[in-house]
DNA sequence: GCTAAATTTGAATGAATGTTCAAGCTATTA
DNA sequence: TAATAGCTTGAACATTCATTCAAATTTAGC
C-alpha cells in the first residue's frame, strides 16, 4: 500500500491558477504537468480526466470565492458597508497588473457551446453566489428588496469582472458602480470619489 | 486571372457564428472548413491563419453590433426610451434557446491571457461600444453625467451578457435591470413589470 | 523481511491540430 | 485561341493533443 505522496489540495490549487489564467482548451495537460509537478499518470489516477480536473478546480475556486465574500460581510460593521467594500476591492482588482477576471465567468462563457456537464456546476456556483448575497441583505431588507439588490448586484459583479479590461481608472469604474448601486452606504466607506 | 468564387463577407459571417459560439480554441479549423465550405487552402489565400480570420470574424461582428444599436437609438423617440429598448432586447435574448452572450465578451475573457495582438482590437471595440453610448446620452445629458451613465450602462450590459446564463426570468432580470438604471425613462417603454 | 496493494513513472498511442504546397482549374487579357 | 495570372484543391506535414499502461517504486500489514 501507499498513499498518495502530493498534496492533493496544492495541486488542485496549482491546477485553477492555470486553468483560471488559459481557460479549458487554452490549457493543456501538458501545461498542467508542469504546473503541477505530477506525472500524467498520477493526474488521470487521480482525477479521471482533465474535465475531473477542471471540475475539482471550480470547486475549489468557489469554496475559496464564497469564504472571502463571507469574510468580508460578516467582518464589517453592515452588510450594506460590507458591500461597499466587495464592491471596491473588486474595482481595486481590475487595476492589478495580472487582472485574470473570474474563473466562474470565464468557465462559463468558454465552456457554454461545449454542452460540458460542467455546465450545470457553474451556473449553480453563480447562481449560489447571488443568492448568499441575498441572504446577507435579507438581515438590512425585505425578502423581496433583498432579491432585487442581490440581483442588482451581480449585475454589477459580472459587470465589473469584465469592465476590468477595458482599462478605465478606478475613479471611474468607482463612480459607474455607485450610480448603479444608490441605495449602498457609499457615506459610510472610505471611497475615493 | 481569376476572381474569387466565393462570398468574403458570407464566409467572415458563417466563420463568426462558429468562433461566437465556440471560442478561439474551441473552433477547430476543420470545423471552419467544415462551416464555410471553402477549402484549407482557400481559407489560409484569403485570411493568412487563423488569428486572421477571426479578426476579420470580430470587426464583422462589432460593424454590425453597432449598426444594430444605433438603428435602435435613432429611431426611437428619446435616446432615453431607445436605451430602455436596447436593455429590453437584450434581456430578451438572454432568454433565447441558443443564447450565446457576446462574441466580443467571450473574445476579450478568453483571449486575455494569450497576448495575441486581437487582444488590442478586441478591448478597443468594446470602449468604442461605450463611447457610442456616450455620445448618444450627451444628446440629453451633460458630458460628464453622459460619460457616467455610459459607463454604467456598460456595467449592465456586460453584467446581462453573462448573467442571461442563470435561467433567472424575465421579470426578475428586468426588475434588476432598472433598479440600476433608475435615470431611464422606463415609464415610457412597454415593459412587463 | 516478505508480500501485496497502491502509487509513480514517462515513453508510447492514435487522433486532431494549424498550416503548406504542388498540381489542376478557371476566367480574363491579348 | 493561346497565354497567363489567380484561384481552388486536398493530400501531406510536423506538432501537439488527451490519454494509457506496463514496469518500477514505495509503503503498510503481517
Amino acid at each position: 500500500m501507499t498513499r498518495a505522496q502530493f498534496d492533493r489540495e496544492q495541486v488542485i490549487r496549482d491546477a485553477t491558477q492555470l486553468f483560471w489564467q488559459q481557460g479549458f482548451s487554452g490549457a493543456s495537460m501538458q501545461q498542467v504537468v508542469k504546473a503541477t509537478g505530477l506525472k500524467p499518470g498520477s493526474l488521470y489516477l487521480a482525477f479521471g480526466s482533465k474535465e475531473g480536473l477542471y471540475q475539482a478546480a471550480l470547486e475549489s475556486y468557489t469554496s475559496q470565492l464564497r469564504a472571502a465574500v463571507c469574510r468580508v460581510l460578516d467582518d464589517a460593521p453592515s452588510v450594506g458597508e460590507g458591500v461597499c467594500q466587495l464592491v471596491l476591492q473588486l474595482v481595486e482588482e481590475c487595476g492589478s497588473g495580472n487582472y485574470c477576471s473570474c474563473f466562474l465567468i470565464k468557465s462559463q462563457l468558454e465552456l457554454a457551446a461545449s454542452g460540458s456537464d460542467l455546465l450545470h456546476c457553474i451556473s449553480g456556483y453563480l447562481s449560489q453566489m447571488e443568492d448568499l448575497y441575498a441572504d446577507y441583505l435579507s438581515r438590512e431588507h425585505s425578502p423581496e428588496q433583498a432579491r432585487l439588490y442581490a440581483a442588482s448586484l451581480m449585475l454589477h459583479v459580472l459587470g465589473l469582472r469584465v469592465y476590468g479590461y477595458l482599462g478605465r481608472s478606478r475613479e471611474t469604474t468607482i463612480a459607474a458602480a455607485k450610480a448603479g448601486l444608490p441605495w449602498l452606504p457609499w457615506h459610510k466607506v472610505d471611497v475615493p470619489d
